[in-house]
DNA sequence: GCACGTGTAAACAAAT
DNA sequence: GATTTGTTTACACGTG
């Protein structure tokens, strides 16, 4: 933890450095574009671990001028404002409750993904917040959006106008399943309810706001079907709304990250890359940052902060289904360098993910919905033991007759952790190497 | 061509 | 009874 704090310096100081050089290159990154996208070159790093303030995805002026934005943000300030998520606040659940509990402080450093929102997503913007005329984050992750300009550059007002209404007619470059994960994530409590979940898809991508409401299956669908999201219980006893929390499973949040990096990062390939390879082997390929001012450095740093999120013995997850991990205590936050104290699944789920091809993802994952299913209406109780995980690990039924039962059932949790230390091993050195790679000491 | 991931639509049941 | 939520099935499409 110590390391971790003097990480956290030591990217301040190199913040102020690259400030300094900010102007300059920002001089340079005007001269590239890449699909539209021009980053910041000069990455807030501290904003990266989620010491970020509200989000500023989007002006109020231009959220208000979407048609049943209004109603729909109304619901949502609980989630991405300061204060706790009601519902969560009184939900049941070890999750919510031990979440709750903590202010999110430390948690919000290390788990949240204001980070991606506010400096991965938003930096695509040109130049940041002050000069993105739209809140829309995906303004300029979206090739359409014509070409980039960099933040000195003369964009008028007529071709941020312009941009704008393509951000509002333009889909998401992200899954449904990446979708619902940030705005998961990006909750105080880690979970929201489906609602929320559309507020939150509504505020950041205003395309849906005008989109046919049949996104909203597709989200419910998504979280149905999708393994990495599970159904937490709200409080019985309070008639708080409808149906139930939704958090991330904590055992396929890695490759959420991941594959939320492989849909635009693709610096997330040096989380499956073994550190025996050169850091600049694992620089994101040059399809992507071509042009673009985001600093290499920037990303690994960003990824080597989430790997070492990921890696085991550093990863503090509240929805740990180990048992219900009260973030108030502050011994709560303390990196665990024994394996056996590793309460992560990621491991196993990245390796799972990585043996796939690039295009592994999340559905993949859907292979054992059904399985999930069956534990969830065996008893809806929100998180599973071990117990529990050991029974829909080891069912193999398939859900549908298209989908064929290439299972890749998670082995047993805890035989997976113990039985899998170089590979813990390995995530370690590569976020030791990603940390080397953006000049931070770990 | 196949497997897989993803998106979409639709139907249905349960809960509110 | 209407609406929302959650689940399931089916199909289409793109990608590797």
């Amino acid at each position: 933890m110590e390391a971790f704090h003097s990480s956290l310096q030591l990217l301040d100081a190199e913040k102020r450095g690259i400030e300094r050089e900010g102007q300059e290159v920002q001089k340079r990154q005007d001269r590239h574009s890449y699909r539209g996208c021009a980053l910041r070159e000069n990455i807030d790093k501290q904003d990266l671990f989620g010491l970020m303030g509200p989000i500023i995805g989007m002006s109020p002026d231009k959220k208000t001028e979407i048609p049943g934005m209004q109603e729909e943000r109304t619901g949502l300030r609980g989630v991405c404002g300061v204060g706790t998520l009601p519902e969560a606040e009184c939900a049941s659940s070890p999750l919510a409750t031990s979440v709750d509990r903590t202010g999110g402080a430390e948690d919000e450093e290390l788990t949240n993904l204001n980070w991606l929102h506010e400096n991965l997503l938003q930096n695509f913007t040109l130049g940041g917040p002050e000069a993105q005329p739209s809140g829309s984050p995906l303004f300029d992750i979206e090739g359409d959006y014509g070409s980039s300009q960099g933040p000195t550059s003369s964009s008028s007002s007529a071709h941020s106008r312009s941009r704008e209404r393509d951000s509002l007619k333009s889909k998401p470059p992200f899954s449904f399943s990446l979708l619902i994960y940030m705005a998961i994530e990006q909750s105080p409590s880690k979970s929201l309810p489906v609602k929320e979940i559309y507020g939150w898809i509504l505020e950041h991508f205003p395309y849906f706001s005008n989109a046919p409401t049949g996104w909203k299956n597709s989200v419910r669908h998504n979280l149905s079907l999708n393994k990495c999201f599970r159904k937490v219980e709200r409080s019985l006893g309070k008639a708080n709304g409808k149906g139930s929390l939704w958090c991330v499973d904590p055992e396929y949040r890695p490759n959420l990250i991941q594959a939320l990096k492989k849909q635009h990062f693709p610096a997330a390939h040096a989380f499956c890359t073994p550190p025996a390879s050169p850091p600049r082997a694992s620089s994101p390929p040059h399809h992507f940052l071509e042009g673009c001012s985001f600093k290499e450095s920037d990303i690994d740093a960003a990824t080597a902060m989430m790997l070492l999120n990921s890696a085991p013995g550093h990863h503090v997850d509240p929805c740990n289904s180990d048992g219900p991990l009260d973030l108030s205590r502050p011994d709560a936050f303390l990196v665990s360098s024994d394996p056996k104290q590793d309460h992560n699944y990621s491991s196993a789920a990245l390796q799972r993910c990585s043996s796939r091809s690039s295009s592994s993802s999340l559905s993949s994952l859907d292979e054992g919905g059904c399985d999930r299913r069956q534990s969830r209406r065996a008893g809806s109780e929100g998180f599973h033991s071990d117990e529990d995980s050991d029974l829909w690990d080891e069912r193999g039924t398939h859900q549908t007759s298209r989908r064929p039962p290439a299972i890749k059932w998670p082995v047993r949790k805890r035989a997976r952790r113990e039985a899998k230390p170089e590979l813990d091993d390995e995530l370690k050195e590569a976020a030791g190497s990603l940390l080397h790679l953006a000049g931070i000491r770990s």
